[in-house]
RNA sequence: GGCGUCGUACCCAAGUGGUAAGGGACAGGUCUGCAAAACCUUUAUUCAGCGGUUCAAAUCCGCUCGACGCCUCCA
């Protein structure tokens, strides 16, 4: 059996996946695995390019618990920054009551996509108390200095600082206006771990270096230490967190603390869509809501979302999303057959050891640093396969429910295979009244008279109603 | 300017030294009164271009072209 490896920032190289930091034999003797993820920050609606992240982690934590790892994970909010206290004074509300709004709507485009539970999903805002705990260590620690009541983090003071982007190769452009924050520093790259208020309404907090809010940094390093105590597995965000948010992370938790902050650090890469980068004024900017309103199923958006591999761009087109239709078709038709042809002859071997080859092919597959591709290929390998099988054979009611079981297994970590979309129950279509129009036709192909048969599968398609004459009677769908 | 990533069929997308997965689209077939759907089969002598290393390269090295990321609190 292979071992889950995964592309480790820190070291730029592919690693064996051992949490807690000590090999074991078997994966239940591991101790729980410890995710932390840079979630959004909750001023608006999250847009498809978050979403992309965010799928990542769900993959990423379905996977885990599919291998057998225990997994305890944590999805921050940030509820305080500049857009979040804009947001709140432009509509006259407190921060809490603005943040509560986005958050709530958040839950819900999680929910529309089929994500797992996660264990924590932590506000910043709730761990004040670690925050000024690191920085009263950091102070401590000789880190820190003070300017214009703000505190900083002097990276001078730090000697393990540029680790995770590599910062010693890089030379600085010169001529570069390098920050323009209205916060004075020493050096341009110190980062403020707390900020004196800029005016008397905005939110603030009391701690021993005085009134202000956190940096934004600090929240994650916070939180972390609120949750896990120590140091944690799997740390993960978007790229562009890299540097200088995750940088600045590990130098104040790790000069706080002394010890590891991070053991394995993933980044997703950001998407495009229609071939560039997310745009506002060309009207790429999607959230989930807008697709779906749009009548973009939340399923194609996951399975979309889910396809590419997370350290490769992902081109999100909506002529993309409208072919995927089509390989979910095959799905529901390849699990609406297993049903249909329970009653085969054939012997239950072929599907038990191609259902075993699925699995173990698709754990090697993802084993391989989450190679999702490949893992679809895996799925479609074993359709082909099973559905050469009944064309043949046919298929036992054991053999069916194997794959059955099968498919659910591998769906614990895909999402998309057993989707419960909403979209699909809420009918106002009359099925008792397309019924009686289907036993009209039949009665009429009976009697060769094809065309009132034709006449009324014509009338239904004008409505959106569209006839499949099978082996087994004529069934209807939905356009 | 510095550091780095990517370029695989009409489209999406795996594969990183052993002779091109998978999905969509297209085409042929089975089924059907016809159709649709479903299923089956087929589809890259070739991996941006050029040169090199090797018995062997999409995979390693060099150069060229093209797209992109970070170096600005943007997932």
């Amino acid at each position: 059996m292979s071992t889950l490896k995964i592309y480790n920032t820190l070291t730029k190289t592919m690693e064996e996946f051992i949490p807690g930091g000590v090999k074991k034999n078997r994966i239940e003797d591991y101790p729980e695995v410890s995710i932390y993820s840079c979630g959004p920050t909750v001023y608006n609606f999250a847009h498809i390019g978050n979403f992309r992240t965010f799928t990542f982690n769900d993959m990423l934590r379905r996977y885990l618990k599919f291998r057998g790892y225990k997994v305890n994970h944590t999805l921050n909010l940030t509820d305080v920054d500049d857009k979040t206290i804009n947001g709140a004074k432009a509509e006259n509300k407190s921060l809490k009551e603005y943040t509560d709004r986005f958050i709530e709507f958040f839950k819900e485009d999680l929910k529309t996509l089929n994500f797992d539970e996660f264990e924590h999903y932590p506000r910043a805002t709730e761990s004040i108390p670690e925050m000024a705990d690191i920085i009263d260590r950091l102070e401590k620690n000789g880190f820190t200095y003070e300017k214009d009541n703000s505190i900083y983090f002097s990276i001078a003071k730090w000697d393990h600082y540029g680790q995770l982007s590599e910062l010693d190769k890089r030379e600085i452009q010169t001529g570069t206006r390098y920050d323009t924050d209205e916060y004075e520093k020493d050096d341009i790259r110190d980062f403020v771990l707390w900020k004196a208020p800029k005016s008397e309404d905005e939110p603030q907090w009391e701690i021993n270096q005085g009134s202000g809010r956190p940096g934004w940094h600090i929240e994650c390093s916070a939180m972390i230490r609120k949750i896990y105590g120590t140091t944690i597995d799997i740390h993960t965000g978007g790229v562009d967190l890299i540097f200088p948010h995750h940088e600045n992370e590990i130098a104040q938790s790790e000069a706080a603390y002394g010890e590891k902050f991070v053991r394995y650090w993933m980044h997703v890469k950001h998407l495009f869509v229609e071939g560039a980068k997310m745009s506002k004024s060309k009207g790429t900017f999607y959230t989930i809501r807008d697709l779906v309103e749009k009548g973009y199923s939340p399923r194609s958006i996951r399975y979309l979302l889910f396809s590419a591999h997370y350290r490769k761009q992902l081109n999100f087109t909506l002529a993309g999303l409208d072919s995927i239709k089509q390989p979910l078709a095959r799905i529901d038709n390849f699990v609406a057959r297993l049903k249909l042809t329970a009653e085969g002859c054939s012997s239950d071997d072929e599907i038990v050891s191609a259902s075993g080859k699925f699995i173990s092919s698709f754990i090697e597959t993802m084993d391989d640093d989450l190679n999702i591709s490949g893992a679809l290929g895996n799925l479609f390998d074993y359709i082909h396969e099973i559905n050469s099988i009944i064309d043949q054979t046919g298929i036992t009611e054991n053999g069916s429910r194997l794959v059955y079981d099968t498919l659910k297994k591998a769906d614990s970590v895909f999402g998309f295979i057993f989707f419960n979309d909403s979209k699909d129950t809420n009918t106002d279509i009359d099925a008792e009244r397309i019924e009686k129009m289907i036993a009209e036709r039949k009665e009429a192909k009976a009697a060769k008279n094809f065309a009132a048969a034709d006449s009324i599968r014509d009338a239904l398609l004008s409505e959106g109603i569209i006839l499949e004459d099978g082996k087994d009677g004529t069934t209807w769908k939905r356009k």
